[in-house]
DNA sequence: CATCCATGTGAGAGCGCTTTCACGCCATCG
DNA sequence: CGATGGCGTGAAAGCGCTCTCACATGGATG
């Protein structure tokens, strides 16, 4: 029983073919599982494969049937946000684990400077990779559309930039923020503050618009007073806090963009004399690990993460089955989880 | 639907030998910068690349050139610690540089079960990769090893399991862990319990190791009782610091051997009507984001994560240069940062 | 003036694989 | 009994590139 031994170099499949007295196109075939090959012949190469520790070349074969066989995941500017929290680590778990699933290999770019942009489009201009999964864009990044232009299949994580007609999978901001705020005031809230994230990103404006609508909803004014913005950190959390305390002192509830904020709101509620959830009730976004470390837990909107990786390989993968011209969208829904920071306690 | 395959395709070495006047070795010359290459036919081959927009097929040149132009980064433990801070992201960005300023690609493989760790290996056993970085191994993982024998050039993030005679890149987590408790012995305190990662990772027992140390050199006994073991995790923090409070209720610092797990025993010291730093000092290790977000923002052991990446892949490559039986090794150093957690109020 | 070398260039042989295409075989049919 | 056609198989033509040779210069050397 040796098993499978060998490191693969040197063994062809010519090598395989000699050994299984076949021809290399037998060979080829039964290695790509095509059903024309008769039992016999098939057994033996399948035997012979084993017993060389076959592995084939990918290089070569990759030279023939002009595809790599892998995905390229484009991670732009790394924003501080991408970074500080472990929304990319899992963004690419569920990538990985959906490539992995069709055996396709991940290709991982970070440009970091003009000219690693550079360098990383020339790379996938070029086709060495089958597909393109595009995360974190800065507003008007040139690449999806570029990309797109020359023919290679391309999916956004997040929205787009205007006018890039580009498939993407996108978690619900809107809504998200709305089932907190609505939340809020289901417990009785009425002066309800919001901490924005920045206005130049879609996820900021989002969640903005799902705290307007979920006032309106519920039938509360909105009033500028009760909205500081904020640039999803949390000493900007901490910052826009102070400001809206200064403004509004008698606000009984805020509804943060991100978690990092929130924990910097709280710390600065609580430096005011505020309790939590008593005087004021909070929630965040993310339901990042900050979310249960810090006192009290925090009630935050949850979001699919892994689910929008594995979404994104789905809508890549799809369009060889889909007219390419038609550029598709998923939309994810979020979660609420509720925690102490906005619990019970209704006021009223 | 013709599907205009590619981009640069069609546009080969031999198209542009043509348009230059020249034969393919020259042009091949050209692109290699291979100098013995006249000044005129240079400067043809150039214009002609520019004007057709040549870019080199990889898989082409990785068939005759035996090597693949890319390094992967394999990530063993796909849970907890890894992604639930920002370790990974880091990492990856580090050596995502490091790698960028060589032309060479990463390639990530994140194996989730016994079948993709497999498919990983032969992946890598194929020669698909011209290198392998190695993060977050498992005391037992016959990975480094079987790569070694097969003669691809491997480093190790963290120290490798024993018998892999592999070149690996550390933190000095004994040194980190030593400081830590240094800084508590220092504060005056005496009874210093520990809160341990797994025993089968080697940062798990070397941060034991240091704080065993640091007791030692302070002239403080150890005790079996103030040693809990846990996993990284902010929940596996909470359970060991339920334990260390049963059988120590005097305990009067705690050292955690990550972030997540101090936060955990800050919870349950909470609980317990303990007052931090006053009644119990607290140390964590990362100096992950979470460390400022909560109350009282803990002191921790901060580690140079990007600097290993790129040391990594300084030493990977160098193996080029090197006797490649030789295994090297760098270790890096830590850094204690201070804050509420552990400040002022000594006790002893 | 023959000989040498250095230097730049081209012809051509693959690298390992996929994929036509043609062929031989056998069962089936007119 | 020859024609038909399905089926498994092999021969061979590349995919685009690198790299070893051999060759053509032209000056320097004996």
């Amino acid at each position: 029983m040796d098993g499978p031994r060998g490191n693969g170099r040197g063994v062809t499949l010519d090598a395989v073919a000699r050994a299984a007295g076949v021809s290399r196109a037998t060979v080829s075939r039964v290695v790509n599982g095509n059903p024309k090959v008769g039992e016999d012949a098939r057994r033996q190469v399948e035997r012979a494969i084993d017993r060389l520790g076959y592995i084939p070349n990918l290089a070569a074969r990759s030279l023939v049937t002009r595809r790599s066989g892998s995905i390229a995941v484009v991670i732009g500017e790394p924003t501080g946000r991408l970074f500080d929290d472990p929304f990319f680590p899992r963004l690419l778990r569920g990538i990985g684990a959906a490539l992995s699933a069709h055996d396709l290999q991940l290709v991982l770019l970070m440009p970091q400077s003009a000219a690693e942009e550079a360098r990383a489009e020339r790379y996938l201009a070029a086709g060495h990779a089958d597909g393109v999964l595009l995360v974190s864009l800065h507003g008007n990044d040139p690449l999806p559309g570029s990309l797109i232009t020359r023919g290679i299949p391309v999916v956004v994580g997040g929205r787009p930039p205007e006018g890039a007609h580009a498939s993407y999978v996108d978690v619900d901001n809107v809504q998200g923020a709305r089932s907190a705020v609505e939340h809020l005031a289901r417990l009785g809230r009425r002066r309800i503050a919001t901490i924005t994230g920045p206005v130049d990103m879609s996820a900021g404006v989002d969640r903005l618009a799902g705290y307007r609508d979920a006032l309106a909803a519920a039938g509360i004014a909105t009033e500028p007073a009760l909205v500081a913005s904020g640039d999803f950190t949390q000493p900007g959390g901490s910052e826009a806090m102070r400001r809206l305390l200064a403004a509004r002192p008698d606000l009984d509830a805020v509804f943060a963009a991100s978690d990092l904020m929130a924990a910097g709101a709280i710390q600065v509620l609580r430096a005011a004399g505020r309790r939590i959830p008593d005087d004021v009730a909070v929630v965040g976004y993310d339901d990042s690990p900050i979310a249960t470390s810090i006192e009290p837990p925090l009630t935050s909107v949850r979001q699919p993460i892994e689910e929008m990786g594995r979404e994104m390989v789905r809508l890549l993968l799809d369009r060889a089955s889909q007219p390419e011209s038609i550029a598709r969208k998923v939309i994810l829904a979020t979660e609420l989880v509720i925690r102490r920071s906005s619990e019970g306690v209704a006021t009223g």
